[in-house]
DNA sequence: AGACCTGGTCTATATTCGAGACCGCTCGAC
DNA sequence: GTCGAGCGGTCTCGAATATAGACCAGGTCT
C-alpha cells in the first residue's frame, strides 16, 4: 500500500507543487552553494550565487526555510549576524543536486556546440 | 589544467546559462517522462506531464532539441506522427533528474509539515 | 564627517507564463 | 457528406513574476 500515492507528473499532487517551488534556478544554486561552502550569511550568499538579487535570495531562502530545508539562525549581537545553513532534509536534497551542477559544468561544451549546429541548420530557412 | 573552467554559480559562465535554461519545472518533468516512459509524441508528453501548456511544451521541446538532449522525429505518414526521444546526452541528464523526483514523491509529506509548522508560527504575529 | 557594510523591503519596469482562440489536415461516426 | 475529434503546432492577450534599483536604520572604518 501507498505506492502511487504521489506523482510529481500529475498536475495536483502536492509533490508536484513541491517540485515546481524546488525546481527553480535560484533555489537550487543556493542549496548547492550552502552544500558547498558549508553556513554562509545572506551577504555572502549573494555573492556566492551570482547574479542573484536580494529580493530573489530573500524570497528563496524564505521558502527553503519554510519547506524545512534550511535553517535561518539570528545571532543577537552587534551588529546582528544571520547565517543560513542546511538542515538534514536539505542537505539531503542537496546532495542530489549537486552533482547536477558538475554534469552541466562538464557538458556545457557539448551542449553549446548542439546550440551552434541547430542554430545554422535553421538559419537556412 | 582545465579545472575550474566552468562553474555554475559565476553570472556569467556559459555553464551557468545552461544551468538556467535546465533548471526548469517544465524541461526537468519532460526529461524525465521521456525516462520514465520512453519515446513519446507530443501530445503523449502533453498528457504525461500533467498541467504543462501547448505553448510551455513547444518552446521546451525546441529548448532541449537545440541543446542536443533531446531528438524531434517527423514520421512522414498521414497523418505526421512527431515523435520525441532523449539522445545520449539528455539521457544522462535525465538519470540524475529522475532520482529528484523520487526524492520529492517520498519527502513531500514532511515538506508538507513544516511548511504547516512555519506557517503556525508566523501567524502568531 | 563621509563612505561603506549589513539584512532586508518597496517600487517600477521588463519579461514570462497560462488560457484560450485559431490553423490546416485527417480520421471515424452518422 | 458532414459533424466532431485529434493531431502538432502558432498567436494573442492579460496576469503573474523577475529584475534593477532606490531606500532604510543601524554599525564600522578612516
Amino acid at each position: 500500500m501507498r505506492e502511487e500515492e504521489f506523482d510529481v507528473f500529475a498536475q495536483l499532487c502536492p509533490s508536484r507543487e513541491m517540485f515546481a517551488d524546488l525546481a527553480d534556478k535560484w533555489s537550487m544554486l543556493i542549496l548547492m552553494s550552502l552544500a558547498a561552502c558549508g553556513p554562509q550569511r545572506f551577504s555572502e550568499l549573494q555573492r556566492g550565487v551570482g547574479g542573484v538579487s536580494r529580493k530573489m535570495l530573500t524570497q528563496s531562502l524564505r521558502n527553503l526555510e519554510r519547506s524545512g530545508l534550511v535553517l535561518r539562525t539570528v545571532f543577537p549581537e552587534t551588529p546582528p549576524r544571520v547565517v543560513y545553513d542546511l538542515l538534514p532534509l536539505g542537505r539531503e536534497l542537496a546532495e542530489l543536486l549537486s552533482p547536477l551542477g558538475r554534469w552541466t559544468e562538464g557538458h556545457a561544451l557539448q551542449m553549446l556546440a548542439a546550440r551552434e549546429e541547430f542554430d545554422a541548420a535553421h538559419a537556412r530557412d
